[in-house]
DNA sequence: AATGAATGAGGCTTCATTCAT
DNA sequence: TATGAATGAAGCCTCATTCAT
């Protein structure tokens, strides 16, 4: 009888939280429904993590480094700034609409106290606010794109953009695919980077 | 004998559960805090408000009502929808950097849950689209502004960079004015906003 | 119908309390069988004690006042230090005697941990030993008691014997009267404070 | 190959019992904090104790064994009672006092339930009572001491004034000896048996 | 309209104990 | 013998809501 590998069962309780939390909030799931959910006894949730809202935390951070490591991993090749940027936003569309129920819990979820997004937001989405600032001041530099507006600035508001897309996205019934969108937003996006006439 | 004007002790609970929620987050805040900063009893709370999720959401729609009503009598005598776009844009900061415990409860607190959002989304958000997605329809008609991408879609995406500048401010510690931004959002936007080439 | 006065709910459970822990010890009491035979709901028991060990504490604050004004009022008329000291032993064991169940929690429950037995001890159990001390002293003054050991010691070994006395009847089976032990432990002690010969 | 000796572990046990008991509490102290000390796993205790419950007893037990039989022997060669009984007080002390760990559990979290009291008092200190009482009837039978007095009353007064020395010795921050106190505690147990005048 | 004491359902978490390896 | 991951029962406490006054 094969011994389930370690952390097979993390795993199966961040899942089973995904769900839950997605389906009735943060507030509105018990531990219990994740426990039975994953397949597990209550108390063997804590042998995991240390209280509730570490699940969700992890839940974050596993995907933040899914997100960040495909990242990295797709960016490496490109030439230059105008395909990184086209390929963040791509990517960003994708790795978002890939999961539903993850994305109902970046886009809603995880904004439900200032303590809690202020924590995330210095952290890990602040890394990624300036990886994009990055990219965005190397097109300036070339002369690609507007230089009269500040490189964080500008990637504050793509990132903007982007994530009204994507809580749209969760918010709105109909069964399209996220990912549908990319080309509208990448024109945007690169629109709005133009140099000022 | 001057009877107290019905809802003055509605106003009181509602800007009690502002400055409450602000600190505390929705689920840190107890019905009692509400009532003790607000001079009533427990009690008194549920003569005005049929539970408490209707606190928060009274709260966002006195917010809106003024918002829209700050909103209409504005934009009324302006010419064209370059000034009225300009406009909503200034209006926007403006007001939800008026009173930063409102903007933490607007910012934060209110995207709590799918559920909730949700509600808020189709009913006072999406008037506000819509009328934002009109104006920037009207200045697509007169050649001012990009035709390749449809306004609702546009006015989501300069939602999303309004979104995102208020709750980078709402997160900031430094004691910045949201306003202060305005030109720059002004200047992002009209430049998204131009002609493709 | 007459509206119960203000703390009569408190007392009920306290009561209650007594009852239980006598019955199950404090760690096999659980804050709902106190509820349950003091009439309440379990909620109830947090608006008058922050926590479960505050019932505890407040049990032996209850009694030790009692305690304290009954010695107060009946020392205050006795002549000599014989007399007092004498009245002293009678009082201990005929108000440890009055209530096994407060006796059972007294002697036994109260010790169940060294930070709270020292939090005792250092209050009310510290003034209890010093006033018997005073009146040892005062003894010694006269030439009535031995000088060659410290009042205080003398104190801390009259107290152990009434202490055991009691913890002995608390743990004795048998239907006896603790009081019924007081010519004897008075006999001891009076002897063992006579002067050395 | 030399088995280690049976019972090795079961010492280790008992040693980080002692310890971890002294410092939270019996209630204060898992089973995990236990075997972790001891350098075992969780499961290993119950090979060696049946519950929780049982390793306390067993500490008790294993103290009371080595006291016993120190006292056996100690008090085997001594001439008469009066000689005995000073010893019993010094040795007492000399051994509570000699592993404030231990002391602070026979003193302290030992009393924590009337049903485990009674189960220590019936059998253990019943026994360490009923030798006292043989030497004080014995001294009684000289005349050496008073006889007015019921021997058993008495060895529990002398038992009553030790305990207490050693409580309080526990419960005082100071860093004294309990043994310091042997000549005052003796001086004071001889002055109270003497005869009456 | 107003009060605020009382309710009681339900959540998070702990931890003694077990058992497959 | 030994392990330690897993169990799951049970407890303390919170708090939205009610209702007698």
């Amino acid at each position: 009888m094969p011994r389930p590998a370690t952390g097979r069962k993390k795993e199966a309780i961040l899942d089973a939280a995904t769900v839950e939390i997605a389906a009735h909030g943060y507030h509105g799931t018990t531990v219990a429904m994740i426990a039975r959910r994953a397949g597990v006894a209550d108390g063997t949730i804590y042998l995991y993590f240390s209280n509730k809202e570490e699940i969700l935390i992890s839940l974050f951070e596993r995907a933040m480094d899914l997100f960040t490591a495909q990242g990295a991993r797709e960016l490496a090749g490109l030439p230059g700034p105008r395909e990184r940027l086209v390929r963040i936003v791509e990517l960003h569309l994708e790795l978002v609409g890939a999961d539903r129920d993850l994305a109902i819990i970046t886009q809603v979820e995880l904004r439900h106290s200032l303590h809690f997004l202020d924590q995330l937001s210095r952290d890990r989405v602040g890394a990624y606010l300036q990886a994009m600032a990055a990219v965005i001041a190397e097109g300036q530099a070339c002369g690609l794109w507007r230089c009269d507006l500040d490189a964080t600035f500008l990637a504050k508001a793509v990132f903007g953009v982007l994530d009204e897309m994507a809580t749209d996205w969760v918010l709105s019934r109909r069964n399209t695919r996220l990912q549908a969108r990319a080309d509208a937003v990448v024109g945007f996006v690169l629109g709005s980077l133009r140099p000022q006439a």
